[in-house]
RNA sequence: GCGGCUAUAGUUCAAUGGUAGAACACUGGUUUGUGGUACCAGUCACCUGGGUUCAAUUCCCAGUAGCCGCCCCA
């Protein structure tokens, strides 16, 4: 009501016009003032398409890892990281001249000194490198790696899609079995799976490079009697990249789309038989996949396998949906470690988005928050007056090789603040101190439940939490 | 790289051609040595530049950023 009130009285005013005082304008050094910082200074931004990863965020992140970890255990990958720049041509020669990472994406500085290098687009390439590199031939084969970075892609941002973004990665170089495929696509499931949400695998092979010329000259064939049929974009794609084609969305296109010839009918027996092999084992395992015989990824490396991983769109509201972007994907790549001058060496690998992964989590985490970990306290340190700080601090970092976890406050002065913060930290016990207690050599223990304090000896005081606390049980006798 | 939509507090959102409110969050108090609830108070915002106007956060244009669709992919 008052707000109206005033509402009405400004309406009043057209005839005398308010005084105006022109706002003194902002010098032009000043940019925008956000929150922190002294005024005039310019506060810097997030370069576009970048992102911070606050420590709120840290609840999502974490089993990201841990579970990229723990998998990396089990299928016994050796963990990897290779660094974050590398000349421009290793990528060229790998993922192909043609693609859009390597012709518009990547980020590339060029000097005399570094010569041309880029901040590299993936990691796969990078690790085929290293495989050469370090002569890992020579060791006990298949050498199983894992890897967790940043990439880079200077593509235009969207939600999802960022300039940096986390890839977690799982390769498995010098086996050409079957075998290989399926785990790396039970690995992609699995680490959906654990983190508490369906996801889609689409699957598909692209047999060889001969296999493929062969192919994508009979789809262009195909394609070009029926020109005048199908979307402008088709027609570029038809010059550029038929295999391209498979992918269009327009309604023109499906019919044709449909008809056309599929990859798996121009494979040799051997690719086939080998693909029908990855196939059964995924029965075998119990991992869904969707045959999509239109799948072919963007990058030259692949060989046979690939497949893609997507959220599961829940069947009941189909349309709610956007459009789906790739949590991951990956396939064989048997010719890229002799391309890149190495001996011929079979491999496969996938590699999974976890920005995008967390988005989902999140998605997820809103219908269903129980699953994410939260930090668990077993007790709250308080203190009262310098004095008492000091002895706090003391005892808190004693206490640190009890095993207890421990939540303190020490610039806070307020008692009641900081029993506010064990309240939230959900800890069943907090340890006071004070001036008193200091002098007196005590402290004292609160039940946050019942609110029931005791007096007890400083040096006791362990032992008796560690006692009320029964998961140290054990430890005592 | 192409097309469209949007831009107000830390966050989610309001209102408005006469410089702005809420909720949550944050800080402090009611209780100067005691949390969970409640009440009170306080801090914090109109993306940047230009134009129209007596007056622009509001209308127009451009830039920038975000989002959506394409392209492509993680």
């Amino acid at each position: 009501m008052p707000i109206k009130k005033l509402r009405d009285k400004k309406k009043q005013i057209p005839k005398k016009y308010k005084e105006h005082k022109p706002k003194a304008k902002k010098k032009e050094a000043e940019g925008k003032d956000h929150g922190q910082g002294e005024k005039g200074k310019r506060a810097y931004n997030v370069l576009r398409g970048m992102h911070d990863i606050l420590p709120r965020e840290e609840k999502y992140w974490k089993p990201m890892f841990n579970n990229a970890m723990n998998l990396a255990d089990h299928f016994q990958y050796g963990r990897i990281e290779t660094p974050i720049m590398e000349e421009v041509g290793l990528f060229v020669r790998s993922l192909g001249k043609g693609t859009d990472v390597v012709e518009k994406e990547m980020y590339v500085f060029e000097n005399d000194e570094i010569g041309r290098v880029c901040l590299r687009p993936e990691a796969t390439a990078s690790v085929a490198r290293a495989f050469i590199n370090g002569g890992m031939w020579n060791y006990p084969q298949p050498v199983k790696l894992w890897y967790w970075g940043p990439m880079f892609r200077h593509d235009r941002p969207q939600a999802g899609r960022y300039r940096q973004f986390f890839q977690v990665g799982y390769e498995i170089l010098g086996a050409e079995d079957p075998a290989v495929d399926a785990e790396l696509v039970l690995i992609a499931y699995n680490f959906y799976k654990d983190l508490g949400f369906p996801v889609e695998i689409r699957i598909n092979s692209i047999g060889l490079p001969e296999e493929r010329e062969r192919y994508k000259a009979e789809l262009a064939n195909y394609y070009r009697a029926k020109k005048s049929y199908i979307c402008e974009d088709c027609r570029k794609r038809l010059l550029k990249n038929p295999l391209r084609l498979l992918d269009c969305k327009a309604d023109q296109c499906q019919p044709i789309k449909d008809e056309a010839p599929q990859i798996v009918d121009w494979l040799s027996d051997a690719s086939k038989s080998y693909f029908m092999k990855v196939l059964e084992y995924l029965d075998e395992l119990g991992v869904p996949y969707n045959l999509q015989p239109t799948l072919v990824r963007g990058l030259d490396y692949y060989t046979h396998t690939v497949f893609e991983v997507y959220p599961a769109v829940p069947s009941e509201n189909p349309g709610e949906e956007k459009a789906q972007s790739a949590l991951g994907g990956g396939g064989r790549y048997d010719l890229l470690v002799e391309e890149m001058g190495g001996r011929s060496t079979p491999a496969a690998g996938v590699a999974l988005g976890i920005d995008r992964s967390v988005a989902v989590l999140k998605h997820y985490a809103e219908k269903n928050p129980l699953n994410l970990p939260k930090p668990v306290y077993d007790i709250f340190f308080a203190q009262l007056g310098d004095r008492a700080k000091g002895r706090a601090l003391k005892m808190i970092n004693d206490l640190r090789k009890s095993g207890m976890k421990i939540g303190f406050n020490l610039y806070k002065n307020s008692l009641k603040t900081q029993l506010e913060l064990a309240n939230d930290l959900k800890v069943p016990y907090a340890l006071i101190i004070g001036q008193k207690e200091v002098q007196e050599g005590t402290i004292i223990i609160r039940d946050m439940e019942s609110g029931i304090q005791e007096i007890v000896d400083q040096k006791k005081a362990e032992n008796i939490v560690k006692k009320k606390l029964k998961k140290f049980d054990d430890g005592d006798k």
